[in-house]
DNA sequence: GCGCAGCATGAAAGCGTTTTCAGGAGTTAT
DNA sequence: ATAACTCCTGAAAACGCTTTCATGCTGCGC
């Protein structure tokens, strides 16, 4: 229960918010109704330029800044946009924040940030969403399970769902265009490595980009001749460890040595890396790896990694913008967007 | 400009939501008053059982969501902290999100998140800040430069500043204190270099948690009876960049080798063992390194890097406590917050 | 000089809650 | 049986803003 100030805040002349000027003192400031202030703020055009400086006057004056809250309720929106991801933890989150963060600053959005991460995917998340406070959603899926995102989905809400392609009406997508940048990669680690000595490693086996590189993967070997085997292909998270795990195995197998790996992100990669940095293989002179994603990862180890440009900010930005577009137009079509990949050769690949 | 839906809107039965059922809508449906629709949801105790479940039947048949800016209108606050940093981009703001994220989620409060990269310290931001939105404000400098943002710290809203201590009445702060953790580091590097072949790397001049580190790491060495020369103190930035450069400078200069180098953060700490393996210069043989802040960065690279752990994740978490604290009891006293560092020693420093 | 268009302003409704106050129905004590 | 309570519920005010509608004023053309 916040204290409520009950009329006039007394304190300091500038600098109050919260509990602080209302339009109503505004309007008295300068001697005009608070209509008149609400114009002076939104639509100056229709008030003489005499009496609009003076309510500037009084507005600096008073230092008042209006109520989000009031103006939300009374029918013009926040503008607040919410922006759901599996996690905030890690590059990869962080350059979606980030672009996402910019646009939406750009457009004069606030940014209502939260992760799955606590309570996953669990249908709880809704009340947590602050419906009602945000304007429109971006929502990133950590399951490819559809249904349980049903209410939120259907809530009369603009919403954009991130690095998935969803089929509801009048919800817009922003997804990632796997084929040439995988394409890129896999013929890249054919031109030094033997069909058969290939391999993918994926994130989570559902995960919609997973699935997607694996298949272009399959269909890139397929088109050199030599159609992937099944244990070319696995499947487990998208982290560090399992990328080291599915190296450490495959060494104690067969070895590593000679092999190309493309991983399905950069932290798969590394973990791969670093498996075969502990066994002696040198990359890249004995085992090729290309990652995915490019992000600052790849810059900061050593060697630096070829990895698939993924432009993660371009993605958290077109989300924002759809978004926005979306609320100030309701009317607008859904929009499928898809933002196109591209090889980045590093050291960790080269010949 | 929002379109506004008059009166009940149609549509599914479940699942609408702005635009949607409103406590009158439960209301006439329950055929109660909306006081007691208000009370099932709040004050559940003060209503017969009878009534309550069949507004709660009601309010599930309507799929009714309080409109969150209507409770702050009416006093009870949105539920919303803010949460400014410099940049909301890498390992470091990643982690401190990821812990606020999760408190604010734990605590019922939900986080406006903004990052101050993209117009960097201007006064503008202000007017950015959803002040009126938000019920706190968890605040992350950029420069020491307090005056820079005098109007927020005057402002009546409550307000934690992070990783910074200030003398603000009012404001509470959660910093780091370097001394245990840089004390140990520097002990830990003299353990296997001689006092004149010790170094700090440390971020920007001005930095607080810089300036902190930097005298930690002079006094400890002026304890072990060999004051330190001002070179061997230098200051730049937080990014691996800036380390990197160091180190190429340094090995042009007298070299790496023989070396031990304490960095004020992994960034840092990362760029100078690049320089190091670039020029050959083996770490940890030949060259110690310690980072600080024990990002996931320091556990992703090869040699592992030792570092002073800064629990992050709880300094977020911490910076959220206190914010809900003032928020809900406006008459607590600042409080001054600090959180404890401590070495961890991996490869990069190993004797 | 009168009527009418056009413009600047004010009054008031409405947005969806919470909360205070008052009243009505039972219940218990006298 | 009545007074005094307790419990539950409803009516209504308040929160701060946007917006529609009405009104008064100015100036123009006839």
């Amino acid at each position: 229960m916040r204290a409520r100030i009950n009329g006039k805040a007394g304190g300091r002349p500038g600098g109050m918010s919260r509990g602080g000027a209302s339009i109503q003192d505004v309007a008295r400031e300068a001697k005009v109704s608070i209509a008149t202030v609400s114009r002076v703020v939104n639509q100056p055009t229709l008030v003489t330029e005499e009496t609009a400086s003076r309510v500037r006057e009084a507005i600096k004056k008073l230092g008042y800044v209006p109520n989000a809250y009031a103006q939300g309720l009374s029918g013009r929106g926040g503008k607040v946009l919410g922006i759901v991801l599996p996690d905030i933890f890690g590059e990869f989150y962080s350059e979606l924040l980030r672009g996402a963060d910019g646009e939406a600053r750009r457009l004069g959005y606030h940014l209502l940030v939260s992760s799955d991460a606590h309570d996953h995917g669990h249908p709880t998340r809704n009340e947590n969403l602050a419906f009602g406070l945000i304007d429109g959603l971006a929502l990133m899926m950590t399951e490819p399970n559809v249904e349980l995102w049903r209410e939120t989905l259907d809530a009369a809400l603009p919403t954009v769902v991130l690095d998935a392609e969803v089929n509801e009406p009048g919800v817009d997508s922003v997804s990632v265009d796997n084929t040439e940048g995988t394409r890129e990669a896999t013929e890249h680690l054919l031109s030094t490595t033997a069909p058969d000595r290939c391999f993918f490693v994926g994130g989570p086996k559902e995960n919609f980009d997973t699935k997607a590189r694996a298949e272009v993967f399959c269909a890139t070997l397929a088109a050199a001749g030599r159609p992937c085997t099944e244990p070319q292909v696995s499947c487990g998270e998208y982290s560090v460890d399992w990328g080291r795990a599915w190296g450490r195995e495959r060494q104690r197998g067969a070895g590593l040595k000679g092999c190309a790996v493309l991983a399905a992100n950069d932290e798969i990669a590394l973990g791969v890396m670093q498996a075969a940095q502990e066994a002696g293989v040198r990359v890249p002179e004995d085992l090729k790896i290309v990652g995915f994603d490019d992000t600052r990862l790849a810059t900061l180890v050593r060697p630096s990694l070829s990895t698939v440009r993924v432009p993660l900010q371009e993605v958290g930005a077109a989300a924002v913008r759809l978004l926005v577009e979306r609320v100030t137009d309701s009317e607008k079509p859904a929009t499928r967007m898809k933002v196109g990949t591209k090889l980045v050769v590093r050291e960790s690949s080269r010949a």
